[in-house]
DNA sequence: GTCTATAGAACGATAGAC
DNA sequence: GTCTATCGTTCTATAGAC
């Protein structure tokens, strides 16, 4: 009888696959992309290093996904506090939950990586723009640049204090010049020359 | 008697190398990066493909110093600019340049590229940030923040306009939509929450 | 009995130490 | 510059599910 694969089997590869991409995220929100070699994720995950190559095709292809989750829960997060409180709590909770997981917002953010994943911030990039989009005041004309401009400019701004190499940085003082900065530049104010 | 390089061939040996460098340039000005691949950088530059490697250790080394030229250029119009009409001029002519030249725009801001040529991406922006920095009006606090943060703005919301799937802007609506934003984040009012 | 999934060594390439 | 360690990837034998 021909081998095919059952519920049961099927439960055990997902579960030896999830291991892996845990294994991944927990390595990178440790010690960045070159802590999380193959070898090293795979110990991490109680697998063999060859079985990695039975989830996914390439490194490169197991990097992808663990940085699409890790961008997803932070677009997710930055997302439902900009529908409770606005672009105040957005960007707020974009610097602190960056602040707090500094090696892991290094790497979503700025680390320099294989251009697969590259690609995917990229896309990263662009959910945070469309969140914001969509939670900017009405008064706001051009709103996807507008909130492109607000993305880079929280994103740029956190890329110092979060790198491995930045000073320690007073968290409640760069979150309030952070949020300020996001709503001067989307006040009604007519901008004076400077 | 051994080999010694003599003026005259060591003359050449830079000129071959600088039509090198000149023709990795140009491709990746009309194409981005895939259309530097070695064997057309070799033959725009009018020597054979292996030829490259007697100038460059490897092709990641050749395009970061295509990347770290062409940055260096933008960034010195861009400094040049701040120095003789402030902020809002920087943040002009950054807009400006890039959207005149789209194509090195996105190799420089965005396009997924090699490890070592993200690592001097990082470079570039830090040293648009200092450029700016030196810029800002007196009153402005954390003014390293507050660069970086501007520098995000313009560079993310240029992103889109200079992508290949970009579609056509008003050019002088984005730059104009661009300054304003600046000019107001960077005012002195107090933010309004929104 | 047939076939898959896994382990772990082996391989060529490369980067960092010295 | 040389050399060693480590990288990503592939291969082969085996254990186990069907």
């Amino acid at each position: 009888m021909a081998y095919r694969p059952t519920e049961r089997t099927e439960a055990r590869r997902i579960a030896a696959r999830e291991r892996v991409v845990a294994a991944a995220r927990e390595l990178i929100a440790a010690g960045g992309y070159r802590a999380a070699s193959v070898a090293a994720v795979a110990r991490r995950a109680g697998v063999a290093t060859g079985s990695v190559y039975r989830h996914f095709p390439s490194k490169a292809d197991l990097l992808v996904e663990v940085f699409r989750r890790a961008s997803q829960r932070e677009v997710d997060a930055v997302a439902a506090a900009l529908a409770e409180g606005g672009v105040a709590a957005g960007v707020e909770t974009f610097a602190r939950r960056a602040l707090r997981g500094r090696r892991l917002a290094w790497a979503l953010l700025a680390e320099p990586v294989d251009p697969a994943v590259e690609a995917e911030r990229l896309a990263f990039r662009r959910a945070f723009r469309d969140a914001f989009a969509a939670a900017l005041p009405a008064h706001v004309a051009d709103r996807e640049l507008a909130a492109a401009a607000l993305v880079g400019a929280v994103g740029e701004a956190l890329v110092g204090p979060v790198s491995p190499t930045g000073a320690g940085h007073d968290e409640d003082a760069l979150v309030a010049a952070l949020v300020a900065f996001a709503l001067r530049a989307l006040s009604q104010e007519e901008p004076v020359p400077c």
